[in-house]
DNA sequence: GTAGGATCTGACGTTGACGTCAGAGATACA
DNA sequence: TGTATCTCTGACGTCAACGTCAGATCCTAC
């Protein structure tokens, strides 16, 4: 069955790509499942990727970690894959990094109250 | 029996507070069985808060907003009111600074990334 | 004193990105 | 050929910060 594989010897299966990625196997078929991620199949139904997945999953979690959803997510794949978008896509991107903008005034916003309370702490301790 | 009740002329119930911080009644009862808010309460059970609760309130979600959940929020609340904190809060607090640090700079960095993918996508449209 | 809104205490529901488990098939290696 | 490990598909569990609902109680205004 498996030399019935096209370039087996090229791709992974699913348990090395979580390792090389850093994520987890269910993680992996839950990218699958949003449609984030796609995989070939062999005839018995196990999962193949290629090396590119990799990146393309470490791409998933950055922009998880920004804060976009699954949906967001698989809108915008597609041109940070090609590069090429639409005018609509350019809206939906330039939004959500505005998202991110916002976000992150706020975090600095409440570094510098920690910061704030910081110092203070370290003055009164004389 | 409202007239058992001390300074009531100054204080809100929990509705007021609700709609002056900007949070749903429910939140604030979340954030009393949290131990991150007290209220004093009249014979019959009522909750009611004076005017500085608004401004708690409002450092709370703040806190909530820079990722730090309700143990720490708990734990980091009373040197944020009193500008005094020991060493091991000291500790804390920087900890939480750093990670709000580290969070800023993998923001910046997925923003940036939406940029440059925004700004292919505009010098294709030619 | 009574209607109507505000508040009370449980207690179950929600959401998103997975974790975890069960049972069965697939693969790799001696 | 055996067997240890990996992978498969459901499907239910988790966690945090609340949302929502029920039924009872409270407060305010007329």
């Amino acid at each position: 069955m498996g030399d019935m594989m096209v370039r087996t010897g090229e791709m992974m299966r699913i348990g090395e790509l979580a390792g090389q990625a850093g994520v987890s196997v269910r993680a992996l078929r839950y990218y699958e499942e949003q449609g984030l991620l796609t995989s070939e199949r062999s005839a018995s139904g196990q999962r193949y990727y290629t090396e590119d997945a990799v990146d393309r999953v470490r791409l998933i979690q950055v922009l998880y970690g920004a804060g976009l959803n699954s949906n967001t997510v698989r809108d915008i794949m597609p041109c940070m894959d090609s590069g090429m978008a639409s005018t609509s896509m350019l809206e939906l991107l330039a939004t959500e990094r505005d998202r991110i903008d916002e976000r992150m005034r706020e975090l600095a916003e409440t570094r510098d109250r920690l910061t704030t309370v910081i110092e203070q702490g370290h003055a009164t301790r004389d």
